[in-house]
DNA sequence: AATACGAGCAACCGCGTACTC
DNA sequence: TGAGTACGCGGTTGCTCGTAT
């Protein structure tokens, strides 16, 4: 393990960036990509290290950063995104476009931990804080390995905590369905998308894994924001949307990792924390992918409307900036189920992607396209699926981004009822002793 | 007006990991 | 295969500014 070598240079500067700088470093990036990051400072001129333009340019000086204060849908997102996430902070952050990392981690440390403790909610746990209390006064039982040294505090319980998002890592037996979850072709294999997904026994990792799709070659300079999706988890309402009438359209994310392929998605309502684990132990669904986002920005292009709402599709591109066309390249956010927000649908397109790529609108022929297909999905007892449920999963999610759009045509994803039920019992229960903890908006 | 204190924020540091040779 | 390199992430630090005393 090697260290950045920048860091042992010397006469560097440091602290607080000067306007120059700033200006430096905006102009050579804008015409040129980052590249290299260690390069960076000698062709810029910077008496800086390549870390340190780095951590400028992408908390600061990125264009499509969104300026201002937090919203308070923003702060409810990534209080329900802690609440699965944990402390990491760039997978919360991909899911608000134009936020960064650290952005969020400061609002999280100096404001919204503050709000939680005082509506009587533990911000480590997310449980009301009698119960963690309760708790304390118990044995130990906790896997260590999910503290991380002093602030391991921060992270969730191992219920309540995802696995690392490393498929080669898991402790599931050999992955028994049909997609193949290999970081390199998870979803890009049109061949495989056609054919249905079908799980017996996901973790919520699988889960991730297979709904979720960034793929670490399709894009060079993308970090995790800068191709994601919207993630609104509704049934983890911290505000007076808590209910059963889970939002069926919440429960799929994507969020692509930056180098890994590390991708997040969640195919339910389960995304409470200590009912992940239990609920993503058993069903069995099956997912006919066919998702397209679009957007107004180079590879995610604004597409049409369907039923009144924006529809999304999603562009990949290679390393070298043409547009990934296929089978081979992989399909940057298909298979993911698009809600994507489109005021705040800035994603934070690499620089260069963005420079780039300016041709690139749309992604693969469309004939390529995967689907999802949610109607089944969302006709399933344990989303209360019905034929109403698009709309009120619509209302529902008007009530957090009114201007979102988010489509769930054609779907066909199914569950099998039993389990649906019987994940659906967890959830139950754990929504009323939510209900309770959050009984009004933060 | 001066000082103390706390909140918020920007930047740094150290570690883990992917990548390259 | 192992060492070196680069990148990204999360925790921590320290500065700035506003407010209270």
């Amino acid at each position: 393990m090697g260290r950045h070598s920048c860091c042992y240079k010397q006469k560097l500067r440091k602290g607080l960036w000067s306007p120059e700088e700033d200006e430096k470093l905006l102009n050579y990036i804008t015409k040129h990509g980052h590249g290299c990051w260690s390069s960076v400072p000698k062709l810029t001129g910077l008496q800086r290290c390549g870390k340190s333009c780095r951590l400028r340019w992408i908390n600061y000086l990125r264009p499509d950063l969104k300026r201002g204060a937090f919203s308070q849908q923003e702060e409810n997102l990534i209080i329900e995104l802690h609440a699965v996430l944990g402390n990491r902070w760039s997978q919360i952050a991909a899911q608000l476009p134009g936020r960064t990392d650290n952005e969020i981690k400061n609002l999280w440390n100096s404001c919204l931990k503050k709000k939680l403790r005082q509506r009587g909610i533990d911000p480590n746990t997310h449980k009301p804080l009698s119960e963690v209390e309760n708790d304390k006064d118990k044995p130990p039982t906790a896997d260590k390995n999910n503290q991380k040294g002093s602030v391991g505090s921060n992270e969730l319980s191992l219920a309540a905590e995802p696995p690392k998002l490393k498929p080669s890592s898991l402790s599931m037996p050999a992955d028994p369905y049909p997609l193949e979850v290999s970081s390199s072709s998870r979803i890009n294999n049109s061949s495989s998308s056609s054919s249905n997904l079908t799980s017996t026994t996901p973790t919520q990792d699988l889960f991730l894994d297979r709904f979720g799709t960034c793929h670490d070659n399709s894009i060079t300079n993308c970090r995790p924001s800068d191709m994601v999706g919207y993630f609104p988890f509704q049934q983890l309402n911290y505000g007076a949307n808590i209910g059963l009438s889970a939002n069926p359209n919440s429960s799929l994310c994507f969020i692509p990792s930056s180098s890994s392929s590390q991708v997040m998605s969640e195919l339910t309502p389960p995304v409470l924390p200590s009912v992940t684990s239990s609920i993503f132990s058993t069903p069995t669904y099956t997912v006919k992918p066919t998702v397209s986002l679009q957007s107004n920005n180079p590879s995610i292009s604004s597409g049409h409307d369907i039923d009144g709402v924006h529809n999304w599709e999603a562009s990949t591109f290679s390393n070298n900036g043409s547009k990934s066309n296929g089978s081979n390249n992989s399909i940057q956010l298909q298979n993911s189920i698009n809600f994507l927000d489109s005021n705040t649908l800035t994603w934070g397109l690499a620089e260069s992607v963005k420079a780039d790529h300016k041709d690139n609108h749309v992604l693969q022929g469309q004939g390529e396209q995967e689907e999802i297909k949610w109607s089944e999905y969302l006709n399933t007892p344990f989303l209360l699926g019905n034929p109403v449920q698009n709309q009120a999963s619509q209302s529902i999610y008007n009530e957090v981004k009114p201007e979102t759009g988010f489509i769930t045509d054609e779907s066909s994803t199914t569950w099998h009822h039993s389990q649906a039920f019987q994940a659906s019992d967890i959830y139950t229960k754990d929504l009323q002793r939510f209900s309770v903890a959050f009984g009004q908006t933060l």
